[in-house]
DNA sequence: GCTTGACCCTCACGCAACGGGAGGCGGGAG
DNA sequence: CTCCCGCCTCCCGTTGCGTGAGGGTCAAGC
């Protein structure tokens, strides 16, 4: 049996550019051609269209079902394994969209304006990092923000200097231990990560190694906090969210 | 506070390429240059690439985002129940062809070489209609199969031959009956899906009604039937297809 | 025999969302 | 003053086709 090419279109429900397109990359080359330059396609080309869309609907890309179907007794199974697990994958992130997209919409049916923190817990970090969702999740509450506000609204003028100039002296000495290549993990580190959260605990609020390590992994969710860091030194908001976990741990 | 694009891209974890895209495509410009044309992002700014990239992490395409965040007062939810039944769509299809790669591997354990026949069960059809894939297991039986070749294998020449005219005359009269713009689910149309059923079951096999819609989707999964019909005129495979189903309602 | 109209052909540009490189300034440190 | 890194602007490449443009082909009806 021989056809032309919109009829193979429309028996594969495929369009005829396709069919055009699949020739052209050589993955299913009609068996001939009429006189007049007409695409023809027997069964055996059907049956090969076949296989193709069935591996396109598992998410295979064309060249890689080329490979698979030119190679002839050549196992699909490592194939299969792959796109297996690929599927899996792709389906958990889904799901957790559509779990983060039900928040969001939650929060709107509650006609809550979302605050830009707020809208931090909700949008705020899908990194596939588990570390840092995790992390957000424990420091959701808000009761440190509060302190912290209500603490920096009494803080003077010279406060605030001092606190800068604490601040720049912890940032020289840390930039210093990075640049030496000092491990973040390793004692250096720690200890003044470890002085980092006690910086914190005196100015703003009681920072306890768990919300230490929250506030590490903000470092890295918020732009804003990031640039900070990075302004001071490429890579020094990676190697303090390094530090603050290692010091955590070791204190646990 | 002023930022560079290395900066901004190091700290939302993008690419200096992506903010140059993003400026390309209006959707994020900075908000100022330096007088040597470099880029120059502020806090606002930053603000805005953080939702960007969560309205990314959720799926959305650029152009819906910057609808999105260029209509003040605008309300998302809409975009975010749309974006969500989107997303579990897709998670429906991954899972069906999950189910689908574990059959396969299933039957490669088990070591059996699958025959075309087996390989259409697995790779069969992934049209989302969910007509075929229900029919398709509920066919997945190959007794009628069986039945059909040792029946066709004892047929004589003038057998096929008289076989090929009853269809012809069928086809003939289904051909006309659709030119003639019969609805498929009219009475006409069904009395010859009818008649069809009982052709099926005189030459080939006891063919029930839940046999005869599955192979009506069969029809429309397997390219090669599809094409048959199709060559006899096109959209002829639907319309059997749909009337098929509509005699079998109809005599339920 | 000639005109439709439905097919078919081959270019060839366009899409999303960037990746990556060429070739050339700018800017801070030594 | 030189180095080198970072920034700039083109501009081509990717995947899997969609969508014409411009032109030949084929079966049917007058």
């Amino acid at each position: 049996m021989a056809y032309t090419v919109g009829q193979v279109a429309r028996a594969a429900r495929v369009t005829v550019r396709t069919l055009h397109h699949y020739d052209e990359i050589g993955l299913l080359s009609p068996s001939g051609r009429t006189p007049a330059g007409y695409r023809r396609y027997d069964d055996a080309d059907l049956e090969r269209l076949q296989l193709i869309r069935a591996y396109r609907e598992l998410g295979f890309p064309l060249e890689e079902i080329a490979v698979i179907l030119d190679d002839p007794e050549g196992d699909p199974l490592p194939h299969l394994r792959r796109q297996h697990e690929l599927l899996t994958g792709r389906i958990g992130k889904l799901r957790d969209m559509v779990a983060a997209i039900e928040l969001a919409m939650e929060a709107r049916k509650l006609d809550i304006q979302l605050t830009p923190e707020e809208r931090f817990e909700v949008f705020g970090d899908f990194d596939p990092d588990e570390h840092a969702e995790e992390a957000e999740r424990r420091w959701g509450g808000t009761d440190a923000y509060r302190q912290s506000t209500e603490r920096a609204a009494r803080y003077s003028k010279e406060d605030w200097l001092r606190n800068k100039a604490e601040n720049e002296d912890w940032g020289r000495r840390i930039t210093a231990l990075m640049d030496a290549g000092a491990p973040a993990d390793g004692p250096e580190a720690r200890a003044l990560a470890e002085e980092h959260r006690q910086l914190v605990s005196r100015w703003f609020y009681d920072c306890s190694y768990e919300l230490h390590t929250g506030l590490a992994d903000m470092y890295l969710a918020d732009p804003r906090f990031t640039a900070y860091f990075e302004q001071i030194r490429p890579g020094l908001a990676g190697y303090l969210n390094e530090a603050i976990h290692a010091n955590a741990i070791d204190r646990a």
